[in-house]
DNA sequence: AAGGATCTCAACCGCAACAAC
DNA sequence: TGTTGTTGCGGTTGAGATCCT
């Protein structure tokens, strides 16, 4: 939302601001079915009008299937508190602790509420603590000591990257060892979290891959590409008509394999480039299913397409399914009733599949 | 009910790190 | 080894949502 910087050049004439349905469905669309090796040439070929940074941010921060939505619990806030108060403001090394979180979102929550409240109990816990306005879940959170901020802004000395590609644990072992040194010193709620301390560790220190990586990022893809896609091919993205063919892209024909921490990622790796993606296996089928499921679902493609409308009648107490019920086309059913909402104001209807059917992108 | 104040969070930016040549 | 291109990170911003008076 232009923020008072002037844009680079590269921007000019690109979509910025808030995302449109149409925008999400293509870059979903298309990074489905054929990875996302090459954010830069992404936006080009998938017929965005937005740069492969936005692209990317979009993805990790809203699109991204593995994505928990909603409020923090209470043991993340527990865990991010603790991390935080270790790693200071390494958002991407605390997000890889926390499954399904960005290190956008937890940037956002630390600073919005967790911040005031860590610095409320610390410093007056007599008075009662922070009040929080709105939807803060207030958390009796043992006060931890003021966060030392071991890097606050300076930035990057130290290693960044807890992706998957590192296979260099070596040259970072330094840091390695310190983080594992102060990790093993703290404990820190997994209760719910679905791992443990040792995973963590092995997040945090970049030993490999994370199992619930903080994002499966394009260094996650090039360890193993997904799909390769010559940057100045015309791709061979089908038309898409919003409902059946959307679907079909999802649900089979080329849907290429993301990468291995990803939800799909049973799928086999896509060899060669995306137009000959091959049929998946059983097997495959049965590793990205449930995503599909998942993303049908809130797309409000589940079930028969005829069950669309019969899915907005209320049921027997007069509720409406609100995955279906916000409107009769399924792009804004997904973006009401799916991520957030957040682009509820985008338009609906018959440009949303208007600007589907015209995915195939050309140089 | 209206208007102002406050909060939230998606998206932007610049820069550093990394990778490829 | 140096240059260039790409990606990832952390800080910042402001529109929209929510709360308060």
């Amino acid at each position: 939302m232009g923020k008072g910087r002037a844009p680079c050049c590269a921007k000019v004439g690109l979509n910025r601001g808030s995302w449109t349905p149409e925008e999400d469905m293509r870059l979903i669309a298309y990074i489905h079915k054929y990875g996302h090796a090459n954010w830069r040439a992404l936006p080009k070929q998938a017929g965005l009008l937005r740069c492969g940074k936005s692209c990317r941010l979009r993805w990790i921060n809203y699109l991204r299937p593995d994505l928990k939505r909603g409020n923090f619990t209470v043991e993340e806030e527990e865990t991010l508190i603790k991390l935080h108060n270790m790693l200071g403001n390494k958002w991407s090394k605390i997000a890889a602790c926390l499954p399904g979180r960005t290190d956008n979102e937890i940037k956002n929550v630390w600073n919005t509420h967790l911040k005031k409240r860590v610095a409320a109990s610390a410093g007056e816990q007599k008075k009662g603590g922070a009040k929080g306005k709105k939807k803060t879940t207030c958390v009796d959170v043992p006060a931890p000591a003021p966060s030392p901020s071991p890097s606050s802004s300076t930035t990057t000395t130290t290693t960044t990257t807890t992706n998957c590609s590192s296979g260099e644990s070596g040259e970072q072992s330094n840091t390695s060892n310190e983080l594992e040194f102060e990790l093993d010193k703290i404990e820190i709620p997994m209760l719910d979290l679905g791992f443990d301390l040792d995973m963590l560790l092995d997040t945090v220190t970049n030993t490999h891959c994370p199992v619930i990586s903080s994002a499966p990022t394009s260094t996650c893809s090039s360890a193993s590409p997904p799909c390769v896609v010559d940057d100045d091919t015309l791709l061979d993205l089908p038309e898409i008509d919003i409902v059946p063919e959307l679907w079909s892209i999802m649900d089979g024909e080329g849907a290429c394999a993301e990468t291995a921490q990803a939800p799909w990622s049973n799928a086999a790796p896509c060899h060669g480039n995306g137009t000959e993606a091959s049929a998946a296996t059983a097997d495959d089928e049965d590793g990205k299913e449930w995503w599909l499921e998942d993303l049908e679902k809130e797309l409000g493609l589940w079930g028969p397409i005829d069950d669309y409308q019969h899915q907005q009648q209320p049921d027997p107490q007069g509720r409406v399914d609100p995955l279906s019920a916000s409107v009769d086309d399924p792009v804004s059913c997904y973006f009401q009733a799916g991520p957030a909402g957040a682009a509820t104001s985008a338009v609906q209807g018959p440009e949303a599949s208007a600007v589907l059917t015209d995915i195939p992108v050309g140089p």
